[in-house]
DNA sequence: TGTACATCAGTGAACGCGCGTTCACTGATGTAC
DNA sequence: TGTACATCAGTGAACGCGCGTTCACTGATGTAC
């Protein structure tokens, strides 16, 4: 207690030295072909020193997703926009929030998505944290379609984003990608 | 030449059946997280025998997709369909067509992606492989959306169509995830 | 047609590599008195 | 404030498990004569 805490200190800095190489080991090689070894590598630790802060690369991936909810980009989602999807341009808002969301964290999306076809457990961590946002987007859906189902609906709401997002974000500009997205959404919702 | 070939007729059915088999536990418990061993296991043979048809799980699966390309349900595009995407029958033609291939070929098609996220290698085959669905797409896009860029219009339409269908294919009856695609991508297009 | 030998598909135990995980050790920080 | 001991973060070599791959062997099929 009298001290500066410099051993706490440490263990903090090395911890998240050892996440953020984790990111760029996952940007690299992909989450399944990381290495715990790679990890550490990148960091410039020694191996051992891994199972100090984590048991396992799927329990360093739970951290990892762990900040990306503190950090509560979702909580964004509950105000400022409309929420009537015949309304083009709140379509515009939750496309780009949706954008400005997976441009910050794809990695670790990404990760979460490899992590998913392999093990059930991040499946089903998976489908909890996008539950949610596709309520959400049932809600909006039931005004603007109120013909088809809902919730189908917002998942191909979803799953167009994602999708789009995840082979486009390095080839088009923010914008164009956003006005795209938005124009066939609209289109497409209002049938 | 005399016998009835009884020696190859074998081997081509133990072949046969360790592909079957692979189908099956891709099917089970993915493509990533099968073993060898599971797949022997499944065929009724010895560990030793894959070996004699297959040199790597990876080259099995290329096998699976010559097999599949081979049926060459993807001959079919050529012919006895509208090419103008502001004909609501000729998007609605596209979409079951994909969604009936899908069906048949889905273990396979999944094992691919799967593939794909661990080796390079796989994710050029399956690029090359929807490359030309791609440029077909593309080609109806000029018609019916002449504003846009036809290529990223294309990739929209098949991306939302497979995830849609990876989602969807256990849980929709066929009519209904069909039209509502359909409805989707019609109104999308159009803008 | 029969016999002797060669070849082949299939077998499953054994081998070995890659990599996750452990552990004895070090040097530094914290605590007790 | 100083000294002796305890604790902790970090180290990296060693261990061991899982699983892909091999290989000596078997029994059956094919070939030669």
């Amino acid at each position: 207690m009298a001290g500066t805490g410099v051993r706490k200190q440490r263990a903090a800095q090395t911890e998240t030295e050892l996440k953020a190489a984790a990111v760029r080991v996952f940007a690299r090689v992909g989450y399944l072909n990381a290495k715990i070894t790679d990890i550490t590598a990148e960091a410039g630790r020694a191996t051992g020193s891994f199972y100090q802060h984590f048991p396992s690369k799927e329990k360093l991936l739970e951290a990892l997703l762990a900040d990306l909810l503190a950090i509560g980009d979702e909580g964004a989602l509950a105000a400022g926009h409309s929420d009537d999807f015949s309304d083009r341009a709140a379509i515009r808002w939750h496309v780009e929030q949706f954008w400005t969301v997976y441009r910050r964290h794809r990695v670790v999306m990404t990760a979460l998505r490899q992590a998913a076809i392999v093990d059930p457990q991040f499946d089903r961590v998976q489908r909890e944290m996008l539950e949610p946002d596709l309520q959400h987007l049932a809600q909006h859906m039931a005004k603007a379609a109120p013909s088809a189902d809902p919730l189908v609906l917002a998942s191909v709401f979803q799953l167009t984003v994602m999708s789009f997002a995840d082979t486009w974000i390095d080839k088009l500009p923010d914008d164009q990608a956003i006005e795209t997205l938005t124009s066939f959404l609209y289109g497409g919702i209002a049938g």
